[in-house]
DNA sequence: ATAATAGTGTCTATGAGACAGTATAGC
DNA sequence: GCTATACTGTCTCATAGACACTATTAT
Protein backbone atom coordinates (compact mmCIF):
# COMPACT_ATOMS: atom_id res chain seq x y z
CA UNK A 1 0.00 0.00 0.00
CA UNK A 2 1.19 3.01 -1.08
CA UNK A 3 1.76 5.70 2.01
CA UNK A 4 -0.19 8.76 2.11
CA UNK A 5 -0.56 11.87 3.98
CA UNK A 6 -3.94 11.53 3.99
CA UNK A 7 -6.04 12.14 7.35
CA UNK A 8 -7.19 9.20 9.16
CA UNK A 9 -7.17 9.24 12.97
CA UNK A 10 -4.22 8.49 13.99
CA UNK A 11 -2.46 7.19 17.56
CA UNK A 12 -0.74 9.00 19.79
CA UNK A 13 2.90 8.58 20.59
CA UNK A 14 4.59 7.95 23.87
CA UNK A 15 8.21 7.98 25.34
CA UNK A 16 7.86 5.21 28.50
CA UNK A 17 11.37 5.58 30.46
CA UNK A 18 12.93 3.00 32.73
CA UNK A 19 15.60 4.57 34.46
CA UNK A 20 17.54 1.42 36.40
CA UNK A 21 20.07 1.75 39.25
CA UNK A 22 21.46 0.04 42.06
CA UNK A 23 20.68 1.00 45.61
CA UNK A 24 20.87 -1.00 48.70
CA UNK A 25 22.38 -4.11 46.61
CA UNK A 26 19.56 -4.16 44.68
CA UNK A 27 18.46 -3.10 40.77
CA UNK A 28 15.88 -0.41 41.10
CA UNK A 29 14.12 1.19 38.64
CA UNK A 30 12.14 5.09 38.65
CA UNK A 31 8.64 4.67 39.03
CA UNK A 32 5.86 7.78 39.42
CA UNK A 33 2.90 7.49 41.83
CA UNK A 34 -0.30 8.37 39.76
CA UNK A 35 -2.13 10.97 40.76
CA UNK A 36 -5.23 10.80 38.19
CA UNK A 37 -7.21 8.14 36.75
CA UNK A 38 -6.81 5.88 35.60
CA UNK A 39 -4.97 3.72 37.80
CA UNK A 40 -4.65 6.61 40.01
CA UNK A 41 -2.64 5.87 43.15
CA UNK A 42 -0.63 3.18 41.10
CA UNK A 43 2.73 2.97 40.16
CA UNK A 44 4.14 3.95 36.53
CA UNK A 45 6.88 4.51 34.31
CA UNK A 46 7.58 7.98 33.92
CA UNK A 47 6.83 8.97 30.25
CA UNK A 48 5.96 11.78 27.92
CA UNK A 49 3.78 12.39 24.48
CA UNK A 50 6.57 12.96 21.73
CA UNK A 51 6.20 16.18 20.58
CA UNK A 52 5.81 16.76 16.54
CA UNK A 53 9.05 18.60 16.35
CA UNK A 54 11.40 16.49 18.68
CA UNK A 55 12.74 13.20 17.50
CA UNK A 56 12.26 9.97 20.15
CA UNK A 57 15.45 10.09 21.64
CA UNK A 58 15.16 13.90 22.30
CA UNK A 59 11.19 12.80 23.90
CA UNK A 60 12.89 10.54 25.93
CA UNK A 61 15.56 12.77 27.34
CA UNK A 62 13.17 15.36 28.17
CA UNK A 63 11.13 12.77 30.03
CA UNK A 64 14.39 12.04 32.11
CA UNK A 65 14.97 15.75 32.90
CA UNK A 66 11.52 16.20 34.00
CA UNK A 67 11.20 13.87 36.57
CA UNK A 68 15.22 13.70 37.92
CA UNK A 69 17.84 16.04 37.62
CA UNK A 70 19.68 13.41 35.02
CA UNK A 71 21.71 14.67 32.13
CA UNK A 72 24.51 12.46 30.35
CA UNK A 73 23.00 9.05 31.02
CA UNK A 74 23.57 5.87 29.21
CA UNK A 75 20.44 5.08 26.82
CA UNK A 76 19.10 2.70 24.72
CA UNK A 77 15.68 2.46 22.48
CA UNK A 78 14.68 -1.14 23.84
CA UNK A 79 10.84 -2.20 22.19
CA UNK A 80 7.78 0.00 20.89
CA UNK A 81 4.04 -1.30 22.60
CA UNK A 82 1.02 -1.22 20.50
CA UNK A 83 -1.53 -3.33 21.86
CA UNK A 84 -4.53 -1.82 21.60
CA UNK A 85 -6.03 -0.65 25.20
CA UNK A 86 -2.80 -0.25 26.64
CA UNK A 87 -4.30 2.67 27.69
CA UNK A 88 -8.04 3.02 28.54
CA UNK A 89 -8.55 6.34 27.56
CA UNK A 90 -7.22 6.41 23.77
CA UNK A 91 -5.32 4.59 21.48
CA UNK A 92 -1.36 5.44 22.77
CA UNK A 93 1.91 3.60 21.06
CA UNK A 94 4.42 3.94 23.12
CA UNK A 95 7.96 3.29 22.50
CA UNK A 96 10.46 2.43 25.65
CA UNK A 97 13.62 3.48 26.74
CA UNK A 98 16.17 2.28 29.13
CA UNK A 99 18.23 4.54 30.76
CA UNK A 100 21.04 3.29 33.42
CA UNK A 101 22.35 5.44 36.02
CA UNK A 102 25.40 5.56 38.90
CA UNK A 103 23.14 5.33 42.14
CA UNK A 104 24.61 8.43 42.99
CA UNK A 105 23.94 10.81 40.18
CA UNK A 106 19.87 9.84 41.14
CA UNK A 107 18.03 12.52 42.80
CA UNK A 108 14.41 11.93 42.05
CA UNK A 109 13.04 15.58 41.90
CA UNK A 110 9.59 15.59 43.36
CA UNK A 111 8.86 16.67 40.16
CA UNK A 112 7.95 20.46 39.46
CA UNK A 113 4.41 18.35 38.35
CA UNK A 114 2.41 16.39 41.13
CA UNK A 115 3.37 13.22 41.69
CA UNK A 116 5.65 11.41 44.14
CA UNK A 117 9.00 9.90 42.13
CA UNK A 118 10.97 6.83 43.85
CA UNK A 119 12.96 4.33 43.27
CA UNK A 120 11.35 1.10 43.85
CA UNK A 121 13.57 -2.67 43.76
CA UNK A 122 12.45 -4.57 40.17
CA UNK A 123 12.83 -8.01 42.14
CA UNK A 124 9.54 -7.30 44.03
CA UNK A 125 7.46 -5.23 41.48
CA UNK A 126 8.04 -8.05 38.92
CA UNK A 127 6.17 -10.31 41.62
CA UNK A 128 2.94 -8.24 41.67
CA UNK A 129 2.79 -6.61 38.14
CA UNK A 130 -1.39 -6.38 38.23
CA UNK A 131 -0.37 -3.57 40.60
CA UNK A 132 0.89 -1.75 38.35
CA UNK A 133 -0.38 0.61 35.68
CA UNK A 134 -0.48 -0.03 32.00
CA UNK A 135 1.42 -2.46 30.66
CA UNK A 136 4.48 -0.77 32.62
CA UNK A 137 5.09 -4.65 34.38
CA UNK A 138 5.76 -5.84 30.95
CA UNK A 139 7.82 -3.33 30.10
CA UNK A 140 10.24 -3.25 33.60
CA UNK A 141 10.31 -7.14 32.61
CA UNK A 142 11.70 -6.73 29.57
CA UNK A 143 14.09 -4.16 30.24
CA UNK A 144 15.84 -6.37 33.40
CA UNK A 145 15.88 -9.16 30.50
CA UNK A 146 17.86 -7.11 28.14
CA UNK A 147 20.30 -5.54 30.58
CA UNK A 148 20.84 -9.29 31.52
CA UNK A 149 21.61 -10.25 28.05
CA UNK A 150 23.75 -7.64 27.86
CA UNK A 151 26.26 -7.27 30.53
CA UNK A 152 27.53 -10.68 29.69
CA UNK A 153 28.75 -9.51 26.36
CA UNK A 154 28.54 -5.64 26.57
CA UNK A 155 30.63 -3.00 29.36
CA UNK A 156 27.13 -1.95 29.68
CA UNK A 157 27.51 -2.79 33.40
CA UNK A 158 29.81 0.36 33.43
CA UNK A 159 27.47 2.93 32.89
CA UNK A 160 26.36 1.66 36.95
CA UNK A 161 29.32 2.69 38.97
CA UNK A 162 30.99 6.05 38.62
CA UNK A 163 33.70 7.33 37.24
CA UNK A 164 36.30 5.49 39.14
CA UNK A 165 35.51 2.39 40.89
CA UNK A 166 37.26 -1.17 42.24
CA UNK A 167 37.11 -4.35 40.87
CA UNK A 168 34.96 -6.14 43.95
CA UNK A 169 32.40 -3.05 43.53
CA UNK A 170 32.07 -3.92 39.63
CA UNK A 171 31.65 -7.78 40.35
CA UNK A 172 28.71 -6.51 42.70
CA UNK A 173 26.98 -4.80 39.99
CA UNK A 174 27.32 -7.36 37.97
CA UNK A 175 26.08 -10.16 40.54
CA UNK A 176 23.45 -7.79 41.03
CA UNK A 177 22.33 -7.34 37.86
CA UNK A 178 22.46 -10.80 37.28
CA UNK A 179 21.39 -12.29 40.36
CA UNK A 180 24.22 -14.39 41.36
CA UNK A 181 27.27 -15.02 42.34
CA UNK A 182 30.48 -14.58 40.69
CA UNK A 183 33.72 -16.28 41.57
CA UNK A 184 36.14 -13.08 41.64
CA UNK A 185 39.05 -15.16 40.11
CA UNK A 186 37.20 -15.60 37.00
CA UNK A 187 35.29 -12.19 37.08
CA UNK A 188 39.10 -10.53 37.16
CA UNK A 189 40.21 -12.33 34.14
CA UNK A 190 37.19 -11.30 32.34
CA UNK A 191 37.11 -8.08 33.17
CA UNK A 192 41.03 -6.86 33.49
CA UNK A 193 41.11 -5.76 29.29
CA UNK A 194 38.58 -3.57 30.00
CA UNK A 195 39.23 -1.26 32.86
CA UNK A 196 43.09 0.53 33.51
CA UNK A 197 44.54 1.38 37.20
CA UNK A 198 44.38 5.05 38.30
CA UNK A 199 47.16 4.47 40.38
CA UNK A 200 44.72 5.04 43.56
CA UNK A 201 43.77 2.81 46.57
CA UNK A 202 40.93 2.31 49.20
CA UNK A 203 41.81 3.63 52.10
CA UNK A 204 40.62 3.84 56.08
CA UNK A 205 38.82 0.41 55.55
CA UNK A 206 40.14 -2.77 58.18
CA UNK A 207 40.94 -4.98 55.63
CA UNK A 208 43.38 -5.07 52.64
CA UNK A 209 42.60 -2.46 50.31
CA UNK A 210 41.70 -2.86 46.89
CA UNK A 211 42.90 -0.47 43.22
CA UNK A 212 41.01 1.79 42.07
CA UNK A 213 40.45 1.47 38.31
CA UNK A 214 38.79 3.37 35.51
CA UNK A 215 36.68 2.23 32.49
CA UNK A 216 39.58 1.81 30.04
CA UNK A 217 38.83 3.70 26.47
CA UNK A 218 41.31 2.17 24.91
CA UNK A 219 40.29 -0.89 22.42
CA UNK A 220 37.83 -3.73 23.11
CA UNK A 221 40.51 -6.61 22.68
CA UNK B 1 4.74 15.20 33.23
CA UNK B 2 1.20 13.15 33.68
CA UNK B 3 0.19 11.79 30.39
CA UNK B 4 -2.85 14.09 28.93
CA UNK B 5 -5.22 13.41 25.72
CA UNK B 6 -4.90 16.99 24.89
CA UNK B 7 -5.38 17.21 21.56
CA UNK B 8 -1.15 18.71 20.14
CA UNK B 9 -0.44 18.41 16.72
CA UNK B 10 0.69 14.00 16.74
CA UNK B 11 3.26 12.55 14.40
CA UNK B 12 1.84 9.68 12.30
CA UNK B 13 2.88 5.83 12.70
CA UNK B 14 3.84 3.40 9.98
CA UNK B 15 5.44 0.03 9.78
CA UNK B 16 7.89 -0.61 7.69
CA UNK B 17 8.91 -4.44 7.03
CA UNK B 18 12.71 -5.70 6.10
CA UNK B 19 11.35 -9.08 4.26
CA UNK B 20 14.83 -11.19 4.14
CA UNK B 21 15.16 -14.47 2.23
CA UNK B 22 17.94 -16.26 0.24
CA UNK B 23 17.78 -16.14 -3.52
CA UNK B 24 20.53 -17.26 -6.01
CA UNK B 25 23.12 -17.43 -2.52
CA UNK B 26 22.49 -13.75 -1.97
CA UNK B 27 20.56 -12.55 0.73
CA UNK B 28 17.70 -10.16 -0.33
CA UNK B 29 15.16 -8.25 0.80
CA UNK B 30 11.56 -7.09 -0.19
CA UNK B 31 11.11 -3.83 -2.25
CA UNK B 32 9.39 -1.61 -3.72
CA UNK B 33 9.42 0.68 -6.62
CA UNK B 34 8.66 4.13 -5.46
CA UNK B 35 4.97 5.53 -8.28
CA UNK B 36 5.35 8.54 -6.48
CA UNK B 37 7.08 11.43 -5.11
CA UNK B 38 9.38 11.78 -2.80
CA UNK B 39 11.55 9.56 -3.77
CA UNK B 40 9.96 8.79 -7.33
CA UNK B 41 11.60 5.78 -8.58
CA UNK B 42 13.08 5.00 -6.08
CA UNK B 43 13.41 1.68 -4.11
CA UNK B 44 11.32 1.47 -0.83
CA UNK B 45 10.43 -0.94 1.83
CA UNK B 46 6.54 -2.06 1.96
CA UNK B 47 4.84 0.37 4.97
CA UNK B 48 1.33 0.80 5.88
CA UNK B 49 0.06 2.76 8.42
CA UNK B 50 -1.14 1.78 11.61
CA UNK B 51 -4.69 2.12 11.73
CA UNK B 52 -6.34 3.17 14.91
CA UNK B 53 -7.49 -0.09 15.79
CA UNK B 54 -4.76 -2.38 14.89
CA UNK B 55 -1.77 -3.32 16.88
CA UNK B 56 1.38 -2.78 15.60
CA UNK B 57 1.99 -6.80 14.62
CA UNK B 58 -1.80 -6.60 12.86
CA UNK B 59 -0.42 -3.83 10.78
CA UNK B 60 2.92 -5.20 10.14
CA UNK B 61 0.80 -8.42 9.18
CA UNK B 62 -1.36 -6.89 6.65
CA UNK B 63 1.33 -4.79 4.99
CA UNK B 64 2.73 -8.52 4.66
CA UNK B 65 0.32 -9.89 3.13
CA UNK B 66 -1.00 -6.11 0.58
CA UNK B 67 2.66 -6.64 -0.65
CA UNK B 68 2.55 -10.80 -0.69
CA UNK B 69 0.98 -13.59 0.06
CA UNK B 70 2.88 -14.61 2.70
CA UNK B 71 1.16 -15.86 6.12
CA UNK B 72 2.25 -18.09 8.91
CA UNK B 73 5.97 -16.00 8.66
CA UNK B 74 8.94 -15.11 11.13
CA UNK B 75 8.56 -11.48 12.44
CA UNK B 76 10.53 -9.78 14.90
CA UNK B 77 9.80 -6.18 15.75
CA UNK B 78 12.96 -4.38 15.12
CA UNK B 79 13.72 -0.71 16.00
CA UNK B 80 11.61 2.91 15.70
CA UNK B 81 12.86 5.45 14.22
CA UNK B 82 12.08 8.90 14.66
CA UNK B 83 14.54 11.50 13.26
CA UNK B 84 12.02 14.32 12.60
CA UNK B 85 12.81 14.68 8.72
CA UNK B 86 12.67 11.08 7.88
CA UNK B 87 9.25 11.86 5.45
CA UNK B 88 9.70 14.94 4.11
CA UNK B 89 5.55 15.00 3.62
CA UNK B 90 5.09 15.23 7.43
CA UNK B 91 6.42 14.04 10.86
CA UNK B 92 5.98 10.25 10.86
CA UNK B 93 7.20 7.53 13.01
CA UNK B 94 8.52 4.06 11.55
CA UNK B 95 8.03 1.10 13.96
CA UNK B 96 10.60 -1.69 11.66
CA UNK B 97 9.54 -5.22 11.41
CA UNK B 98 11.97 -8.14 9.92
CA UNK B 99 10.08 -11.13 8.30
CA UNK B 100 12.29 -14.08 6.96
CA UNK B 101 10.81 -16.54 4.59
CA UNK B 102 12.22 -19.32 2.74
CA UNK B 103 12.19 -18.44 -1.13
CA UNK B 104 10.13 -20.91 -2.31
CA UNK B 105 7.21 -18.85 0.00
CA UNK B 106 7.59 -15.69 -1.50
CA UNK B 107 6.06 -14.62 -4.88
CA UNK B 108 6.18 -10.94 -5.26
CA UNK B 109 2.66 -10.21 -5.90
CA UNK B 110 2.75 -7.68 -8.18
CA UNK B 111 0.41 -5.74 -5.91
CA UNK B 112 -3.30 -5.14 -6.38
CA UNK B 113 -1.91 -1.62 -6.01
CA UNK B 114 0.73 0.18 -8.10
CA UNK B 115 4.17 -0.33 -8.06
CA UNK B 116 6.70 -2.87 -8.87
CA UNK B 117 7.98 -5.40 -5.91
CA UNK B 118 10.74 -7.40 -6.06
CA UNK B 119 13.98 -8.86 -3.98
CA UNK B 120 17.28 -7.44 -4.14
CA UNK B 121 20.50 -8.28 -3.15
CA UNK B 122 21.20 -7.09 0.40
CA UNK B 123 24.58 -6.37 -0.46
CA UNK B 124 24.48 -4.27 -3.39
CA UNK B 125 21.80 -2.20 -1.70
CA UNK B 126 24.23 -1.41 1.16
CA UNK B 127 26.57 0.27 -0.98
CA UNK B 128 24.42 2.43 -2.33
CA UNK B 129 22.38 3.32 0.47
CA UNK B 130 21.86 7.04 -1.12
CA UNK B 131 19.65 5.83 -3.71
CA UNK B 132 16.80 4.35 -1.52
CA UNK B 133 14.24 6.45 -0.27
CA UNK B 134 13.72 7.96 3.20
CA UNK B 135 15.81 6.17 5.94
CA UNK B 136 15.34 2.73 4.53
CA UNK B 137 18.64 1.77 3.70
CA UNK B 138 19.49 2.20 7.33
CA UNK B 139 16.59 0.14 7.87
CA UNK B 140 18.45 -2.63 6.06
CA UNK B 141 21.30 -2.47 7.71
CA UNK B 142 19.94 -2.56 11.08
CA UNK B 143 18.37 -5.62 10.07
CA UNK B 144 21.03 -7.54 8.35
CA UNK B 145 22.98 -6.48 11.65
CA UNK B 146 20.59 -8.05 13.71
CA UNK B 147 19.79 -11.83 11.90
CA UNK B 148 23.74 -11.60 11.50
CA UNK B 149 24.18 -11.50 15.56
CA UNK B 150 21.06 -13.79 16.33
CA UNK B 151 22.22 -16.55 14.03
CA UNK B 152 24.55 -17.31 16.16
CA UNK B 153 22.87 -18.11 19.27
CA UNK B 154 19.55 -18.77 18.18
CA UNK B 155 17.57 -21.16 15.75
CA UNK B 156 16.45 -18.01 13.32
CA UNK B 157 18.19 -19.64 10.05
CA UNK B 158 15.33 -22.26 10.37
CA UNK B 159 12.78 -19.41 9.12
CA UNK B 160 15.26 -19.86 6.26
CA UNK B 161 14.60 -23.38 4.78
CA UNK B 162 11.60 -25.42 4.29
CA UNK B 163 10.37 -27.90 6.56
CA UNK B 164 12.61 -30.31 5.61
CA UNK B 165 16.88 -29.65 4.43
CA UNK B 166 19.86 -31.09 4.47
CA UNK B 167 22.76 -29.63 6.51
CA UNK B 168 24.56 -28.72 3.73
CA UNK B 169 21.50 -26.61 2.38
CA UNK B 170 21.01 -25.25 5.84
CA UNK B 171 24.88 -24.79 6.10
CA UNK B 172 24.61 -22.30 2.65
CA UNK B 173 22.19 -20.45 4.85
CA UNK B 174 24.49 -19.71 7.60
CA UNK B 175 27.49 -19.17 5.79
CA UNK B 176 25.13 -16.59 3.22
CA UNK B 177 23.87 -14.72 6.44
CA UNK B 178 27.37 -14.59 7.92
CA UNK B 179 29.32 -14.11 4.90
CA UNK B 180 31.91 -15.80 5.15
CA UNK B 181 32.70 -20.04 4.70
CA UNK B 182 32.21 -22.12 7.63
CA UNK B 183 34.02 -25.76 8.20
CA UNK B 184 31.23 -28.24 7.63
CA UNK B 185 32.62 -30.73 10.46
CA UNK B 186 31.89 -27.62 13.15
CA UNK B 187 29.00 -26.78 11.84
CA UNK B 188 27.44 -30.16 11.69
CA UNK B 189 28.08 -30.19 15.42
CA UNK B 190 27.27 -27.17 16.24
CA UNK B 191 23.63 -27.96 14.72
CA UNK B 192 22.83 -31.65 15.07
CA UNK B 193 21.49 -31.23 18.57
CA UNK B 194 18.98 -28.80 17.12
CA UNK B 195 17.65 -30.73 14.62
CA UNK B 196 16.20 -35.04 13.95
CA UNK B 197 16.60 -37.54 10.90
CA UNK B 198 13.54 -37.65 8.43
CA UNK B 199 14.79 -40.91 7.26
CA UNK B 200 14.73 -39.78 4.33
CA UNK B 201 17.93 -38.77 1.86
CA UNK B 202 18.36 -36.71 -1.44
CA UNK B 203 18.22 -38.73 -4.86
CA UNK B 204 19.25 -38.16 -8.00
CA UNK B 205 22.40 -36.42 -7.68
CA UNK B 206 25.48 -37.42 -8.84
CA UNK B 207 27.24 -37.87 -5.96
CA UNK B 208 26.69 -39.10 -2.00
CA UNK B 209 22.89 -38.29 -0.95
CA UNK B 210 22.69 -36.46 1.88
CA UNK B 211 20.62 -36.50 5.03
CA UNK B 212 17.16 -35.37 4.95
CA UNK B 213 16.29 -33.61 8.40
CA UNK B 214 13.56 -31.33 10.28
CA UNK B 215 14.22 -29.41 13.13
CA UNK B 216 13.88 -30.97 16.54
CA UNK B 217 11.10 -29.58 18.18
CA UNK B 218 12.45 -30.71 21.15
CA UNK B 219 13.99 -29.14 24.11
CA UNK B 220 17.10 -27.01 23.09
CA UNK B 221 19.85 -28.27 25.36
C1' DA C 1 47.76 -12.73 65.89
C1' DT C 2 43.08 -12.32 63.99
C1' DA C 3 39.40 -10.95 61.05
C1' DA C 4 38.16 -9.45 56.85
C1' DT C 5 38.51 -8.60 52.29
C1' DA C 6 41.74 -8.09 47.96
C1' DG C 7 43.98 -10.43 44.74
C1' DT C 8 46.52 -14.77 42.18
C1' DG C 9 47.65 -19.58 40.20
C1' DT C 10 46.02 -23.44 38.29
C1' DC C 11 43.23 -27.57 37.06
C1' DT C 12 39.37 -29.14 34.29
C1' DA C 13 35.64 -29.24 31.17
C1' DT C 14 33.70 -27.30 27.15
C1' DG C 15 33.41 -25.46 22.75
C1' DA C 16 35.33 -23.18 18.44
C1' DG C 17 38.37 -23.65 14.81
C1' DA C 18 41.25 -26.13 11.64
C1' DC C 19 42.26 -29.99 8.94
C1' DA C 20 42.62 -34.71 7.28
C1' DG C 21 40.45 -38.55 6.58
C1' DT C 22 36.49 -41.97 5.05
C1' DA C 23 31.86 -42.98 2.62
C1' DT C 24 28.63 -43.33 -1.19
C1' DA C 25 26.15 -41.79 -5.04
C1' DG C 26 26.35 -41.34 -10.60
C1' DC C 27 29.08 -41.97 -14.50
C1' DG D 1 38.03 -46.77 -11.80
C1' DC D 2 36.95 -41.25 -11.24
C1' DT D 3 34.53 -37.18 -9.62
C1' DA D 4 31.81 -34.89 -6.59
C1' DT D 5 29.84 -34.18 -2.50
C1' DA D 6 28.35 -36.14 2.27
C1' DC D 7 29.94 -37.20 6.51
C1' DT D 8 33.40 -38.31 10.61
C1' DG D 9 37.55 -38.30 13.81
C1' DT D 10 40.70 -35.79 16.13
C1' DC D 11 44.11 -32.22 17.44
C1' DT D 12 44.74 -27.58 19.25
C1' DC D 13 43.66 -23.50 21.46
C1' DA D 14 40.88 -20.18 23.91
C1' DT D 15 37.56 -19.55 27.43
C1' DA D 16 34.37 -20.41 31.54
C1' DG D 17 33.94 -22.47 35.84
C1' DA D 18 35.58 -24.11 40.20
C1' DC D 19 38.60 -23.89 43.93
C1' DA D 20 42.65 -23.30 46.73
C1' DC D 21 46.04 -20.36 47.79
C1' DT D 22 48.61 -15.82 49.05
C1' DA D 23 48.59 -10.61 50.34
C1' DT D 24 47.59 -6.47 53.03
C1' DT D 25 45.04 -3.55 55.78
C1' DA D 26 42.96 -2.23 60.83
C1' DT D 27 42.43 -3.72 65.35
Amino acid sequence: MEKETTIYEKPSVTVDLIVLTIEDEKLKVLMVKRSQEPFKNQLALPGVFVGISETLEEAAKRGLSEETKLENIYMEQLYTWGAINRDPRSRIISVSYMALVPKDKVCPQVGKRVSEVGLFPVEELLSKKEEIAFDHGEMIAYAVERIRNKVEYTPIAFEMVGEEFTLPQLQKVYEIILGKPLYKANFRKKIIHQVEETGAMTEGESHRPSKIYRKAETKRL
